[in-house]
Order: structure tokens, then sequence, then C-alpha cells
DNA sequence: ACATTGACACCGACCAGTTGGTATGTACCT
DNA sequence: AGGTACATACCAACTGGTCGGTGTCAATGT
């Protein structure tokens, strides 16, 4: 079989919960979606939060392997990782909303405060991205702005932050457009921020 | 009476939406958070959908209120009432998350996809606070930037964008810090993109 | 002044549909 | 034979929403 039905509940949760939300999401809504039933559902789940948690580390598995297979990720200059971060993040804004938001946001949202293992999940495959791009950055800073008073942590939240809010306004406008023009000015930004010349206030 | 029953039920839908989004949210809750039962509830809104979207109306509202009354609004230069705006926002990051993280982010999210009139209108009252500080970004950039290729309307949803995100990093976190750090980042921007000097690149 | 009326705001028991989860059966593989 | 991987049928709990009833208050009639 190409794709056990363990990975099409995983794949259908992660389309389902993209949709309509955790809370949103009926089991039978996923089951459906995999073309399968409850009872193999609950046959590899002890139950939705659960398959919830497997459906983040999927996610969030499946999202490593785009960006490690991606062309910026092998640039030797840190500087061009960091902006071919952005561009690429841009360039896969392409089809159905559900297929290029993020399942980590859509889920803390609303399961911060009631679901503390969801929270948890969520904050720690959202921070392992952010600190996979907060590498490329400290290298380009310690190149580009070894001076500056920001921290590369802060820098790889905020392209997240930036990130996640663009979702919510392409949902709000139903289209990548104003996502799209998000990732502009964060490009704008992270180009300003590791100016090409060297330090950016060199010493007095 | 100081507060209607109304306006209890829709500052407990406020509240409770934003602590569990629009499907977790039960209208039991609503109305044990409001101190009144079902029938008050249902006697004031025609349904659970309906209740939502007269709760972001009543948000927006608030919000309004609240940027208006702001000291920063009142400042004569336009590039200062920007900043001030981010700075705010920064200052408002105060006590518990659903006390100052965005319904109408929470709820589009979620609903985007299955409550069109709910997405309707968190576009619409995102949008509508987008256009006031958009106002202040254009008159700042004619000022500051006139030439540059930004639009004013894509720096105001930019804005948004930054803070709906720093919105979902701040739970999954579960503190303002992440958010605080955002906005720095945001007003940095701002900075960079309406220099005091005047126009950034003088015409050869 | 006082009883009558009726609109309004609200209560809380109730209903029908839905939900996550379970119990049981069965085809298949080793 | 026995365990794995599902399907089917089912249940108890819960959900949004309904409905008859009650307390309050102001307008009206006398």
């Amino acid at each position: 079989m190409a794709e056990t039905s363990g990975q099409k509940l995983l794949d259908a949760a992660v389309h389902v919960i993209r949709s309509k939300g955790y809370s949103g999401a009926r089991v039978e809504d996923i089951c459906a979606e995999a073309g399968l039933t409850k009872g193999a559902f609950f046959h590899h789940f002890e139950s939705k939060e659960a398959c919830a948690i497997a459906a983040a580390a999927h996610f969030a598995a499946n999202a490593d392997a785009l960006f490690d297979a991606a062309p910026y990720s092998h640039l030797p200059d840190a500087r061009a990782r960091v902006l071919g971060y952005v561009d690429f993040r841009k360039a896969i804004l392409q089809g159905e909303l559900p297929q290029f938001t993020c399942l980590l946001g859509t889920m803390v949202q609303e399961a911060y405060d009631s679901r503390p293992a969801i929270r948890a999940a969520c904050d720690r495959y959202i921070s392992e991205h952010a600190e996979r791009l907060e590498a490329d950055i400290a290298e380009a800073k310690a190149l580009h702005a070894p001076d500056a008073t920001w921290t590369s942590e802060s820098a790889a939240l905020y392209s997240q932050a930036v990130l996640q809010g663009a979702f919510i306004l392409a949902k709000a406008k139903h289209g990548p457009k104003v996502a799209a023009d998000c990732l502009d000015h964060l490009k704008r930004y992270f180009e300003t921020l590791l100016p090409i010349g060297g330090m950016e206030h060199p010493a007095p």
C-alpha cells in the first residue's frame, strides 16, 4: 500500500483541522476524509486529542522535509538563506487556504487554554521551526550586523508571527494575496536588518 | 442597571470565545459567565452564530473607543501617531491572555470556511481598524517617504498581521513577552519605513 | 388610589440531533 | 491458532435550540 491507514488518518486530520479548527473538526469528518471508519480511528489513536497531537508532529515533520528540500536552504550565504526562506514561504502560498495555512497556529489559537497538551505540542514545533531559521539569522547577523541590539531568536520568532498573522488575514479576506504582501514587508525588514555593506553602525 | 443583560451577554461572549474559540465556546459557558440562563441568551440572539457576530461588532466598538481615547491618537505628527500606535499596542499587553488577544483573529481562524457570515464580520472589523491606521501611515508617508514603493494600505495590514501573529505566539508560549518583542521589531520597521530625514532615496 | 391589562425580560425544564468513545464481529496475515 | 487491522452497531453524554411559564413595570380604566 502506498500510504498506510495511519498516515491517511494523519493527513486527513491535518486537512480537516486546518479547515475547521480543532473543536470544529469532528472525528467522523476526519474518518470520511481518510476514507475510513471510526473503528480505524480509535484503533490508531486513543482519543481525538491524541490524534491532534500526532497530527501536529506529522505536520511538523512534513514541513521539515519541505524546507530541507527547498533550493534556498543549500545556498552558501547565510543572508541569502534568510531572504530565500521568505521568498520560498511566499512561493508556496498556492492552492486553497487549508493547503498552505499552519495547523499549529490554527490549533493553538483555540486550544491554548483548555488543552494544555495541544498547546505544548504547537509551541514545541513552532519553536523548533523558528530555531532552524534562527541559525541562519545568527550567522548572517554575525556577518552583517554584529553590533545590532536585536537578537536572532526574537527575529526568528518575529518572522513566524508575521507568517501566522498573514495566514489570519488571508483567511479573513479569503485569498493569499494579503499574505504575499506581508511577506514582501518581512523581506524588506530583513534586508534592512542585515545590510549588505556590513555593520550598520560602525563604532565611533 | 449599570449594564444591561444584552451587554453582559456580549461581554461574556467576547471573553469566552477569546478563551476557547467559537466552536469550543458553549452557549451555556457564555450564559454562566454572564450570570444568566439560556432563556436570556435566546431571547437576545436568534442563534449562537448571531451572538458571535454581534460580539464581533461589540469588540470592534470597544476597540475603537479605546484607541480614540489613547493619548497617542491626538499627537499632531503623523509619524509619531504611527509609532505611538505600536507603543500603545505593546503597553496594553497586560493581564491574562483572553484580555488582550483579538476576538476577530481567533474566530476567523476556525470559522473562515464553515461560517461565511462570521468570516465577513471579522474581515470587516479588522479592515476598518487597519484603515484608521492607514490614514496616519499615508500622511506620514507623504512627509517622510513619498517615493517609496510600498503602499500605506499594505503597511497597515502588515501591522495587523504582526499583531495577530504575536497573539498566536503569546498563546503558544503562554505569556505576552514574545508579543512585546514582536512589536519592538514592528516599531523598528516603521522607523526605517518612515525615515526622519525625509525621502529615503532622493532622485538622481 | 387602586385594580386590570399586557408587553417585555427572563427562567429552566425539555427535546431532538450530534458527539466522542466503546463493544463486538470479521477478514486477513503469519 | 492467534494477533492485527479494520468495519458495524451502538451508547451515554452533551449540544444548540424550544417552549410554557413567571415576575416586573408602566399604561390605562375607573
